[in-house]
DNA sequence: CTGCATTGAATGAATATTCAATCAACGCGT
DNA sequence: ACGCGTTGATTGAATATTCATTCAATGCAG
């Protein structure tokens, strides 16, 4: 039920078990159908409790995004060894593997359906704009690494990780909410963009 | 107010006067925010004759659904005189260009925010999922047209297809839920790929 | 007159939020 | 060690509002 809920269940306390019970009705019930009482559902304990940690249901849900995209980047930020190269297909693997574990598809439902919020949302928007930020940097830093070694052609890093992170949002959207998703054609046309864009001789 | 509503206002019958209130409502307020009343705010009539038409709000919004993804298809599928590469860039153009009418804005934001719901709502997703498909094979026939005409590589036109359409996905959520969209670098860098992976020498 | 469109008011369920009341831990002076 | 006040966590019940839906009644065109 809970498989692939970013936070942790053990000695957990009760501000980790309102972001797990967050979490686990997000993913269950959608935002649309995210209520207070279907987050107590998943909650062990009462449900005015919640009201005694947060303002109210906006402010909650404002600090769960921000929990999320804080996961999200740290699951992307890690140490990576290796040449450009190989660091961008690690990036490209991780993000447009044609196989899902099957824990990591609630985690890009819940951040696909947070993210359609940012449209009538500022708060959200802000968030999402921060962290577009943060991954189009770690990836035009790849570029750049990979043009300094001389791997890559001289190409602007900035407007190639625009378009590879863009690539990466259209594919976990497609994820989750096409019956018949296109990651595999994706993926093998990303080696074939690297090769044919990217690769110096 | 509803500048960009796909749905005609002149000679309207009740109808199309349902999926216009429909549209500004969505747009005002969001899919989160979308309640019968509000749809009501924008509707000259009865809100009781909403379900005179419609079994109830469900049934309504899938129609409304239903209705926007004809009308988006509709705007694509026009006459496309020119050779393959043309076509293929006026395409280009048209999902990717800058500068964005504030008409067309509140269409994305309206397609962008119910296509969120598919990743919960299975009728949504079967619809996203046939319309995904109609435009995959609009641009895998541009593609393939390109390949017989000999402009373009021997490239895999469905590959290549899923990909700038993952791309022109991608490019309308990042459109309306950040607050610094990348759209300009995107299209930049589509020209570059297509020189340098699709167009023969 | 008859069938369809339309209306305004009403209803009941869902939903967010509040509140008064326990409970448990802790510091502190004696 | 013992009372004692304070503080924060927790609870169950209550409240006010929003929301989807229903329905009986009215208008109206053929």
């Amino acid at each position: 039920m809970s498989a692939g809920n970013p936070f942790p269940e053990d000695a957990e306390d009760t501000q980790t078990a309102i972001m797990r019970a967050t979490f686990d009705a997000l993913v269950e019930y959608g935002y649309a159908g995210l209520t207070i009482d279907r987050i107590d559902e998943f909650f062990p304990k009462s449900k005015s409790l919640l009201y005694h940690h947060y303002d109210g249901k906006d402010d909650l849900l404002v600090d769960f995004l921000s929990r999320m995209i804080d996961d999200y980047e740290a699951e992307i930020d890690c140490e990576t060894p290796g040449d450009a190269r190989e660091r961008l297909d690690r990036w490209l693997d991780a993000i447009a593997r044609p196989e899902l574990a099957e824990e990591d598809r609630g985690f890009i439902r819940a951040l696909v359906e947070l993210r359609a919020q940012a449209a009538h949302d500022e708060r959200y928007r802000e968030h999402f704009t921060r962290s577009d930020r943060f991954f189009r940097g770690w990836l035009a830093d790849i570029i750049a690494d990979g043009i300094e070694e001389g791997v890559f052609r001289e190409v602007d890093p900035e407007q190639v990780a625009a378009t590879i992170h863009t690539i990466a949002g259209g594919v976990m959207t497609d994820r989750v909410t096409s019956d018949d998703p296109q990651v595999a054609d994706v993926r093998a046309e990303l080696d074939a963009y690297v090769e044919a864009r990217l690769l110096a001789d």
